[in-house]
DNA sequence: TTGAAGGTACTACTAGTGTAGGAGGGTGTC
DNA sequence: GACACCCTCCTACACTAGTAGTACCTTCAA
């Protein structure tokens, strides 16, 4: 199965499953910011529909509350929320670049790490 | 009144506007490939809601079909969608780059061209 | 053993997006 | 002037995301 298309609120639900690992509806309700917290059913509703999904299975039942396990990878998430993305700039990064450069958003420091995942990169597609 | 928020089909339908300049419905419609196009109406619906979320304006009328202008510039629609998938990130831009590179999107080139556009910008901010 | 606390399941509604059909109007041509 | 063609306008429908209420179920403690 291809992997899913997750909407921002899946994603934070998602977010408190990959930080803390296993966790009940409860706990994952909590980890929103009190302002501005969706209901408690909110959650639920997300989180059924995250299994549906397959991005999230029960792992066990503590009590009579379910306790969830993060079935999908924050790579993998995070990857399939990159290519959607740059598809709507046909792929191109630079056009992204500039505006982030533009909006402060990048730095020099950003630029450093950059060249040295892509040394790290291409070393291990070449090894010596 | 603030950028709106404009969704894949829409984007493409600027995207004619943007590149073409003042279009009928026609022919933004001709502007997507023969494979996979949209009916025709069903453009003509997303130009209308683009004309009520006020990226779009009637430019003129010729015959009895209307001549559409882009009122939104590509460049403050790419800056919303920037920001907007940046916020799934908090911001941080560094995990987006480490994909782009993994995925062998971002090369060495962008990588200069990024540190070219971040010069110009900071000379700009702190002239000499 | 029963009741409160807290959990789950089910249902519902709204807004937005993608999709498109059909009615009706303007226009150019024969 | 009548007709075919193309255009607009209106309407509709399915699906997803966000939001949440309500009914019912499970536990644990008193």
């Amino acid at each position: 199965m291809p992997i899913p298309k997750l909407s921002k609120l899946e994603m934070q639900i998602m977010d408190a499953l990959w930080t803390k690992g296993e966790c009940s509806v409860r706990e994952i309700h909590e980890e929103f910011p009190e302002k501005g917290r969706p209901a408690y059913t909110t959650v639920q509703t997300m989180v059924n529909r995250l299994e549906a999904k397959g991005a999230v299975e029960r792992a066990k039942k503590i009590g009579n509350s379910l306790i969830f396990r993060a079935t999908l990878s924050r790579t993998a998430a995070h990857r399939r929320l990159v290519d959607e993305f740059f598809s709507f700039f046909d792929g191109r990064v630079q056009p992204v670049i500039a505006h982030l450069i533009q909006s402060g958003k990048m730095t020099g420091e950003d630029i450093k790490e950059a060249q040295k995942l892509l040394k790290e990169h291409t070393e291990k597609r070449e090894p010596r």
